[in-house]
RNA sequence: GGGCGGUUACCCAAGUGGCCAACGGGGACUGACUGUAAAUCAGUUGGCAGAAGCCUUCGGAGGUUCGAAUCCUUCACCGCCCA
């Protein structure tokens, strides 16, 4: 690739929410591409972590996708886990305090969470390190030098402390802290580039530049991603709203969610969580605009490129088959939880006792809601003893075959 | 340290002695439609019960009352104002 495409391809996805910062950060990424070819050397290249969690989801794998493809051009990536700034907790995504963790929870899940990373990033290519290894050496006065280069009214304008702020929300003197140990980090390992999220464009930009700067290094450039919306389309991808694609859904499962996304929320997904490049990505867009393609036959495209990434071509395939089977053609999936039938049991007794419904309040609403089906025929009276084996199905998407 | 206010179901939020399992909105679920998209329409959304009804719930504990989410005491957490 040409300098110009390699920029184009890194600033892919990307989102600064001000047109002139970006083209400042490309400018940028461009002059340090071009110097550090000169000096014939690799960028360093990092993207910090919060191992706050060890269950992932395609939210989580944005950045890492963007480290990737700075491996793919040869440059040094890593893996920073911020097992130290972890004890505080990053308020930066948040509109209320997030709760510590402990040293024992932090590692446990830094450990897994790199685990999960090597599906995207190249393992060979990565390196770990944590920020405990030069934050946790810091003295007091070291830290009031640091924190000298900030004012309270940069904090308190950003969005998020803003917003607690007006709210009468507490925001408690720790929190602040928090960018000045991200800018430390750059600064600890020299980094010329950054990667992060929307969420992170104050600890990147403003934190980090501004101290590297004052303790004499280049700033680092912000690779700022923008945020993927989760399977509703409106909101950040994450666990708690339960609109996320966990990582470890099989891949028929995966494949599904996939497809539950809304079309409009598509052109995140190509650029943030797949393997295509921006002229591939050109295509298939200007492709939809022109009516050539069918929306849902670009997100089956997607959903196969996704399972790709985290099983195999092959897997994909075949969870798309079965979904193709399942959903556009009204057949039964080939895998569904079996149930062992007793004599006696009603039809309400079957639905709870297997868990296909959680009370028998609900049973009894789905089933006078025509919800319930025993192969393809209409089930309606919850004390009716339960007809014999079959397929049980509740709405569209649980199925249970009973034996 | 002082004064005032708040804590309601998944979330926001009404309710200030009986008509409250608790208004409304969001979300979620179901049905129709469909491309497991969007939009739209209708319904459901504590538990048990065929129904009448019963049970548990409104930050925790205790109390007043025939009767409390609503009143009192106390504890916890939070916010605002003053210092």
């Amino acid at each position: 690739m040409t300098i110009d495409e390699q920029v184009e391809y890194l600033m892919q996805g990307t989102e600064y929410g001000d047109d002139a910062l970006r083209e400042a950060m490309a400018q940028e990424l461009r002059a340090r591409l071009i110097e550090a070819q000169g000096e014939n050397r690799p960028l360093r290249v990092y993207a910090g972590f919060d191992p706050r969690t060890s269950d992932l989801h395609l939210g989580h794998t944005v950045p890492m996708r963007k480290l990737r493809q700075f491996q793919e051009l040869g440059h040094e990536v890593t893996f920073l886990v911020g097992n130290y700034t972890s004890l505080i907790g990053d308020p930066s995504d948040k509109d209320r305090l997030r709760p510590q963790l402990t040293p024992d929870e932090v590692e446990h899940n830094a450990r897994t969470y790199a685990e999960q990373a090597y599906k995207i990033m190249d393992r060979d290519k990565t390196l770990i390190r944590y920020n405990a290894t030069w934050l946790s050496k810091l003295n007091f006065a070291e830290l009031i030098q640091l924190a000298s280069n900030f004012t309270l009214q940069q904090f308190v304008s950003r969005e998020n402390f803003r917003l607690r702020w007006e709210k009468g929300d507490p925001i408690y003197l720790h929190e602040t802290f928090y960018a000045i140990m991200q800018g430390y980090d750059a600064y600890a390992m020299h980094s010329d580039v950054q990667v992060g999220g929307t969420d992170q464009l104050f600890n990147i930009i403003t934190a980090a530049r501004k101290l590297m700067t004052s303790l004499g290094d280049k700033p680092n450039i912000g690779v700022i991603l923008g945020i993927l919306p989760g399977t509703d389309g409106e909101i950040k991808m994450s666990k708690s709203l339960g609109n996320h694609i966990p990582l470890l859904s099989d891949p028929e499962d995966m494949y599904g969610k996939v497809m539950s996304v809304p079309d409009k929320a598509m052109g995140q997904y190509f650029r943030l969580v797949t393997r295509w490049t921006p002229p591939q990505i050109h295509k298939i867009e200007s492709g939809l605009s022109e009516g050539r393609l069918h929306p849902r036959d670009v997100k089956m495209q997607l959903a196969r490129e996704i399972v790709s990434i985290y099983y195999s071509p092959a897997q994909a395939s075949q969870a798309e088959a079965e979904f193709v089977r399942v959903f556009q053609q009204g057949d039964l999936p080939d895998e569904m939880p079996q149930f062992q039938l007793k004599d006696g049991l009603t039809v309400l007794e079957v639905l709870v006792d297997s868990g296909l419904v959680s009370s028998k309040s609900e049973g009894r609403r789905l089933l006078s809601q025509n919800a319930v089906r025993l192969d393809g025929a209409l089930l309606k009276e919850p004390h009716q003893v339960f007809p014999g084996p079959g397929v049980l199905q509740v709405g569209r998407r649980r199925y249970l075959r009973v034996l």
